[in-house]
DNA sequence: AATGATCACAACCGCGGAAGC
DNA sequence: CGCTTCCGCGGTTGTGATCAT
């Protein structure tokens, strides 16, 4: 193997940046536009490899980058991006504006994944590190599984994504670097997200259709952890828990859908006593805890207060768990155009395996 | 005040995939 | 169809800042 270097290392600086390369960079950029990053430090006069250019520029030098502490919701947004995507970190990126993947990574390791370990939460799967349902092994090829199909469906739909924007714009805006150096130029970053990642959306609706009952304390981050579709054929009704829904009926597997939540003060949204709880149907627990369940408009998701010792905790989830536990040829989707994201990676499992989209 | 440990983040490196020839 | 080149991504490292002793 062994390719050859991107660049002639001999004679390039490399480490931090001073302020003269960063202008020279910034100012060639302005002119002219960004792409073609091997030729780009000669003609601006820098003696740097054109990825180090590249990467500063979109690290650091772009004029649309958002710096500074990450705000409560975009740190709900990375950990539950990554619960969905794993790391990868341009895919989260696209979800928080101003952000860059480096930075996102950055936090990530610097202090979410600790945060997380710290409550006894695996920052790798998202579960909890006991094993409390005492499956974990049976479970491991099944998870296995069903991050490969959700990656090859997610791979299939940043495809799609890209044909449609070529077919839209023409063939070279998808593939197209965005410039940031002509403003007129910039693509929206919007534009960039396949239409799978629209499940934050549904995952973060606001809109519902009663508060749910907070008191002094408002919720926080929340875990729902799914077992592989392929995993359902061992479903029991006493592992089922319903809903009760307006529109649709909801159906949660409360042992594949662990929920975790810790809780902050309301108003400060400062992290007072941060308790995490997984619960089981299995004891009846749950169910004796809720207060109030809600619903976004479309019914995709759901807010359920639920009293923990003594206090209140309001978790949130989807109300289609039935698609991802049940069987994967059902599809009673009826609102076919909320790009439900956990429900097109289930057709992508039923798709035969010579589908041209894989 | 000095020193070692830890943290935070910018930057580098290697690899995979896409495009072009 | 195979090879080369380039871009972009994710993992890792280096280093300055901050904290603890």
């Amino acid at each position: 193997m062994g390719r050859s270097p991107c660049c002639e290392k001999v004679g390039l600086k490399k480490g931090p940046w001073t302020p003269e390369e960063d202008q020279k960079l910034m100012a060639f950029i302005e002119k002219y536009g960004c792409g073609s990053w091997r030729a780009l430090p000669a003609k601006a006069g820098l003696k740097r490899c054109g990825k180090s250019c590249r990467l500063r520029w979109i690290n650091y030098l772009r004029p649309d980058i958002k710096r500074g502490k990450f705000s409560l919701q975009e740190e709900q947004t990375i950990i539950q991006l990554h619960a969905l995507l794993g790391n990868r970190w341009s895919a989260i990126a696209a979800h928080l504006p101003n952000r860059t993947d480096n930075e996102i990574k950055n936090y990530w390791n610097t202090h979410l994944k600790k945060r997380l370990t710290k409550m006894g939460i695996d920052p790798t799967t998202h579960k909890p590190k006991t094993n409390i349902f005492g499956k974990d092994a049976a479970n491991l090829s099944h998870m296995a599984q069903w991050e490969n199909a959700r990656l090859e469906a997610e791979a299939r739909l940043v495809r799609e994504s890209k044909k449609q924007i070529s077919n839209q714009f023409g063939p070279n805006l998808a593939t197209k670097p965005i410039s940031y150096g002509n403003q007129r130029n910039i693509l929206p970053l919007q534009t960039k997200i396949p239409p799978c990642l629209d499940v934050l959306k549904a995952w973060q609706g606001t809109n519902w259709t009663t508060k749910p009952k907070t008191k002094d304390m408002t919720s926080s981050v929340f875990y729902p952890f799914f077992d592989s579709p392929t995993s359902t054929s061992n479903l029991s009704n006493n592992n089922l828990f319903m809903v009760p829904n307006n529109n649709i009926p909801g159906l949660v597997d409360m042992n594949s859908c662990l929920v975790a939540a810790s809780n902050f003060v309301e108003n400060t949204k400062e992290e007072v006593q941060t308790e995490w709880k997984c619960y089981e149907k299995s004891n009846n627990e749950l169910l004796s805890q809720i207060n109030d369940i809600s619903y976004s408009n479309d019914s995709s998701t759901y807010n359920m207060s639920i009293t923990d010792q003594s206090s209140l905790c309001v978790i949130q989830g989807f109300t289609h768990l039935e698609n991802i536990v049940g069987s994967c040829e059902d599809n009673i989707f009826e609102d076919d155009n909320n790009n439900n994201y956990w429900n097109t990676i289930l057709n992508s499992c039923t798709l035969p395996a010579d589908s041209p989209v894989f």
